[in-house]
DNA sequence: TCTATTTAGGACAAAAAAGTCTTTTATTAT
DNA sequence: ATAATAAAAGACTTTTTTGTCCTAAATAGA
């Protein structure tokens, strides 16, 4: 549906923004190994959402990356793949027809209405503060073996 | 959505099933010429297609592809994308997790529900007859350019 | 039978996406 | 100041997808 690149742009973010909300800065190394994704690529996805103003970011020690608790409701699904992808993923026609439009239809344009339509509406709604509540209540999960994903507060 | 390979194979087969609709073969050459892909391309994905059993293809001169009439119901966008795409693309995790699941759901899985399922509809209920039969009555288009797709009947 | 036409099949090339590695820069704590 | 830590940046490699090209096999018609 979206590229690996943004998956793994979405799963970091929601992970920083978990670790936000309790107060903790999170760093590279552990990002990718909580997530599941290879660091030296996590590192490029990462810089990408950093100059897109969607993380903060921080050298040294006791760096890592972050987000503002109050910009999360902001930062949704649709602002990572925008910034990692660029726009035309879910915009443009099935087909790939360059000249698809209402007066112009695909063949498949007027079956894809209703996707396209809940897509759009699925990516601007889920937002950064209501998907990291999910995990921190334990009903939604991000690891790809059942183990436990969670980090001592203030200890990173 | 779906990748270039999979247009290209839908195109093709719509534009393979309103030429059968009307009595005609009709060849590679014209195929990527009247759907805009490249010839050399084209010929692997009717390949596939053809050992799928969802063209049929005659060598030689006045040969090409055609589709039975009586099988344009059966086949759906689903089906195309099954023989080139394989199984997993609008299946599987909206993240890209392995141990995604209702039971043990990621943080987006919710909400793709409605957006999967309308997904998972919408690919079995666009069948061929259909599609081909939009373009005949002028309702849909299949070309990039907006010049006429229109081959003169039985003269292929 | 011979020739022209058209698909089948495979090797190869180019482009894009995914992933690795190495050096530089900023920051913290000693 | 120095050492250690962590992100920034860029070069490079691998893999996948897309696309090209060439030869072989089948078929139709003269």
């Amino acid at each position: 549906m979206v590229s690996r690149r943004c998956e793994y742009g979405i799963r970091a973010s929601i992970l920083i923004a978990r670790e936000s909300l309790k107060g903790n800065r999170i760093n590279l190394r552990l990002i990718s190994d909580k997530i599941g994704s290879p660091l030296g690529y996590t590192t490029k996805i990462l810089q990408s959402l950093s100059n897109e103003g969607i993380l903060l970011s921080r050298r040294g020690p006791k760096g890592g990356f972050e987000i503002a608790p109050e910009a999360m409701e902001t930062i949704n699904f649709h602002g990572i793949i925008m910034a990692l992808d660029g726009g035309q993923i879910y915009s443009s026609c099935g087909l790939g027809l360059s000249e698809c439009s209402e007066d112009h239809p695909c063949p498949i344009h007027e079956h894809f209405n209703l996707v396209r339509a809940d897509l759009n509406a699925m990516v601007k709604k889920a937002n950064l503060l209501q998907l990291a509540h999910g995990l921190i209540n334990g009903k939604t999960f991000l690891n790809t073996s059942k183990k436990n994903t969670l980090i001592k507060d203030k200890k990173v």
